[in-house]
DNA sequence: GGCGGGTCCGGTAACGTTTGCATAAAATTT
DNA sequence: AAATTTTATGCAAACGTTACCGGACCCGCC
């Protein structure tokens, strides 16, 4: 059966459509007799209030959206469960978009969700870019978002994050503690947040142990799966590292395959270590050393916020940064 | 700015709201001259049309949901890019939803695009159940589905899927090539079509080489990890397999880990070969062959499919039913 | 000069819902 | 019995948009 509205249930019961509207909201002066026809009558049709008519008359949807660069990244999954976890248990449905790390993809969704009237958004920001002016028009006209992950700048908003400073760090630490001397990063474009904050902890590790920093060591890669390949290849010819640390999840692979390729047949003994949620990490070879971020507590942390932004709970708390610490997972 | 309607344009420019309206739309009826300042003076407010008003008015959204089990399922997020693709190209949003294997939130996730008025939906169906009467009543008021991998057994719809039989009859004959005798396969629900179908290759391939079928060596799991690796464990401790086979993308993983675990100092020479669009394959030790299903065709044939049924060029066409062939990866 | 036709525009209803206001009937008070 | 309050209901507007219908105005034609 389609959509039996509360107009079909006035004509079938021979009363007004306000009438049914308040029988089956408030209980406002409206007489029990009627109340409890009109409710079994709509019980036993089966009645559901149109949600956008609703939308229309109130601006609001009762949803939230969800934009990520792609879902086939096993910490934007993770991140999504915990966001679905929260959203369900308080009654919002989660639309989800990919940007595929493309900025016009990025605003086309912003946009669409923001024109169907969702009551917030989570975003974690496209890579091929820093600008984030199509997201400060929204926050102006007070559109509820929370940044996970991959954040803004600006202090001017919510955001939640793994420490990715100590995350790096640990994991450079680790290498260095089993005796790396040369110890290369290849990260992700310079203008994601989590980029910067990762060099930092890879660099002081270093610093810290008395280890030069060597600008030669370091490779930014874009999203191209052949810049990882390259990065590795020309690393592995002209500076010999004796480990590699990989600063994002999908550069994690990629890397991966590539010096497993490059170092085929090669005695060196070259230790990897990823910032990946990488689910499989445990069952490749070489055995891949991970930092792992609480991917699904970030996504419940961040429909937390969200939510209660939404629903006005934070009354005088201003924007949030919330950092939730990372683990190391040492392989073999 | 947030929205500015064809009302505000109205008073802006002196002309009443049809005016605009058919300014913006026809150019029936409508001076050239009016049009243009009509259409100037939009783009520069920057007018959008509401899409829930309009949703409301013709009683569809210009939009297409998908419902898959999990979107971390490299076989479904792959998918969800195929459909992304034609979706996009064609001028459809793509909502997503995760059922998580779960029937409520099937109908859950259904009655919530239904309601929204996506105009159509795709889905691979949760693996917890057999019954489809929750898709029925849609399909009886010509809500237009397509289903992909995981499909209902009526005639009456739109299906298509990869050919689970000829893959999983490649992937058991490689393996009684390879000079296995006995071919154990671990497989998901038996309520599932795939499950049959890849059940149906595995058991013919078997015939053709006149290998005995054992039901001892088959296992049904669920959707619990453990299960699989209470299979994989039974199985070697009962019936020494000298060979895995395993029929689903989750499973596949789920039992290389824990053969892996089971297998450890074990030196018998048992091959695995999964049903599986994981894209580490290649990387994980031993190696695991795959049959990998063409996950992005699927996804874009059955998007193709749904968009001409929801734009009605189909005309006369009835249920069609779309099967891809799949590719079989040795490793090494 | 009346009339048919064309051009251009505005009013209005409709989609489904909620809500403030008016109103009728009933109940209570005086 | 009249006045007042209470109770229960209906009407209408509003959200943003489109589409049907009707009307004003101008043109040319017999």
């Amino acid at each position: 059966m389609s959509s039996v509205t509360i107009k079909d249930i006035a004509r079938a019961l021979n009363i007004s459509v306000s009438t049914v509207s308040r029988a089956l909201r408030d209980s406002y002066d409206i007489n029990a007799g009627t109340k409890k026809r009109v409710v079994e009558y709509a019980e036993k049709m089966n009645y559901r209030p149109n949600p956008i008519a609703l939308s229309l008359k109130e601006n609001k949807s009762r949803s939230i959206g969800v934009i990520v660069p792609e879902i086939a990244n096993t910490f934007f999954s993770q991140a999504i469960n915990g966001i679905e976890e929260i959203a369900c248990e308080r009654g919002y449905p989660v639309v989800i978009f990919q940007s595929h790390e493309l900025l016009e993809r990025e605003i086309a969704n912003i946009r669409h969700l923001f024109e169907r009237r969702v009551d917030g958004l989570l975003i974690s920001l496209s890579g091929s870019h820093k600008d984030i002016s199509h997201l400060e028009e929204y926050r102006r006209n007070n559109f509820p978002i929370v940044y996970f992950d991959r954040v803004p700048e600006t202090a001017e908003a919510h955001k939640v994050v793994a420490d990715n400073f100590e995350g790096a760090f640990k994991a450079t630490e680790h290498l260095i503690i089993r005796g790396k001397k040369r110890i290369a990063h290849i990260t992700s474009p310079p203008t994601l947040s989590i980029t910067q904050e990762r060099m930092a902890g890879y660099k002081s590790a270093l610093q810290k142990h008395g280890l030069p920093v060597r600008e030669e060591l370091i490779r930014y890669c874009g999203f191209r799966p052949e810049e990882a390949a390259e990065a590795i290849c020309s690393l592995l010819e002209t500076e010999r590292p004796d480990a590699f640390f990989m600063g994002s999840d999908r550069l994690a692979l990629d890397c991966f395959e590539a010096y497993k390729k490059q170092a085929q047949g090669r005695p060196e003994d070259i230790t990897l270590v990823g910032f990946t949620n990488l689910s499989v990490a445990h069952l490749l070879e070489p055995p891949l050393s991970t930092v792992v971020q609480p991917a699904i507590s970030i996504g419940r942390k961040a429909a937390e916020i969200l939510l209660d932004e939404i629903e006005n709970k934070r009354r005088g708390k201003g924007f949030e940064t919330v950092v939730l610490g990372t683990e190391l997972n040492i392989r073999p």
